[in-house]
DNA sequence: GGCTTTATTGAGCGATCACTCAAGTATATA
DNA sequence: TATATACTTGAGTGATCGCTCAATAAAGCC
């Protein structure tokens, strides 16, 4: 008996991870959601609920699409040498809307506030750290990398490499490739 | 004739600063400000002629502390292990109203709206990425560090390291220090 | 085709945004 | 003290914010 929605929307929440991403939450508003999803505010609500709610989503989904593409990686060259390649594979992607890291960019914007997404993005850090730490257990496992170092401490520096790297990487007139080689470099010497 | 003000401007400027480092352009508003600096609409418009405007005086005023706290530390240890001792200073400060750097917060807030004060903040890093060039520069001359290396690569992998640094400062639940020895060490194995 | 059920529409809600301005007040000079 | 010259005040501007809801349209089951 029901309608069937119009839209797909898996495909919807693709795009309006892209408009927060690029615009961030206090910088994306309702309009531009309505003009980009194509939806009117009621079909809006009754799609995703809120704002809030619909960047929630958008924030897992980013997190899913980056933990996959570096397992992916990884299964394909190994741990030591994803580890590797990730950094300039971050910055040298065309279709992402910024280079910066969206979940750096939301904790950043909405921690002092103490709002929920703020939370969210840290916990979704956290476990992206998680995996770079287990990627730099593998590593030590399979010899490509010296058996006396903490993969937690790899782990945290290497994230810490990474958002500053995406956001020099957004930033003007900075080539980041070079940065990326160095930090590349800097992991062969791990061995 | 004329009556005089009731405030001190530039302490104004510095209590603007704090509140836009910590909650960011969009997440301030004319009530905080007003609030912040106790003034009402009509004396802020008179003093500082817009929100934008003011905000770019925070930001200059923002560079310019964080020049001069660099080359007050090279004057007194020399400029390498100023170059060390930075990054620590950064994020162990208690009255800093935020670890992460004020300049990459807003242009990672208003890059992509192509906001002029996102220009202005992309200036003004360049400009302290000049300052740690000349620095490590200097750290050559001084035989401090090997002269082999490029001095303009150099700043531009320790400005990103120190923006990683900060915003991983900045996060909930990560100890930043460990990342900060970590740069320190990176730069005593130049020599 | 009739009926039920859900999607879609868009005008409009109260709140807040950055900002203006006319009226009132305080101060330094004459 | 009188006056000119600013600074201070706060109600109020139009625009935009996230969001609601009653009305309308379309699709599946009988």
């Amino acid at each position: 008996m029901p309608r069937r929605p119009s839209f797909d929307r898996d495909e919807l929440i693709d795009r309006a991870r892209d408009l927060f991403w690029r615009q961030g939450w206090a910088g994306t508003s309702l309009k531009d959601l309505e003009a980009t999803l194509q939806l009117k505010p009621g079909s809006f609500y009754a799609a995703f609920g809120s704002k809030d709610a619909l960047f929630a989503l958008t924030l897992e989904k980013y997190a899913n699409d980056g933990r996959e593409r570096l397992n992916a990686l990884a299964a394909k060259v190994g741990p030591l040498k994803a580890l590797q390649d990730y950094p300039m594979m971050l910055i040298s992607g065309t279709n992402a809307p910024t280079k910066a890291c969206m979940l750096a960019k939301t904790v950043l914007e909405l921690q002092a506030k103490n709002h929920a997404l703020a939370k969210t993005a840290n916990a979704l850090l956290s476990r992206a750290e998680a995996q770079f730490a287990s990627l730099f257990t593998a590593a030590q496992q399979a010899k490509e990398i010296d058996g006396s170092h903490d993969p937690q401490a790899l782990a945290r520096r290497y994230q810490s490499d990474l958002i500053g790297l995406r956001v020099s990487a957004e930033r003007k007139g900075v080539d980041a490739t070079g940065i990326a080689d160095e930090i590349a470099d800097g992991l062969a010497r791990l061995a």
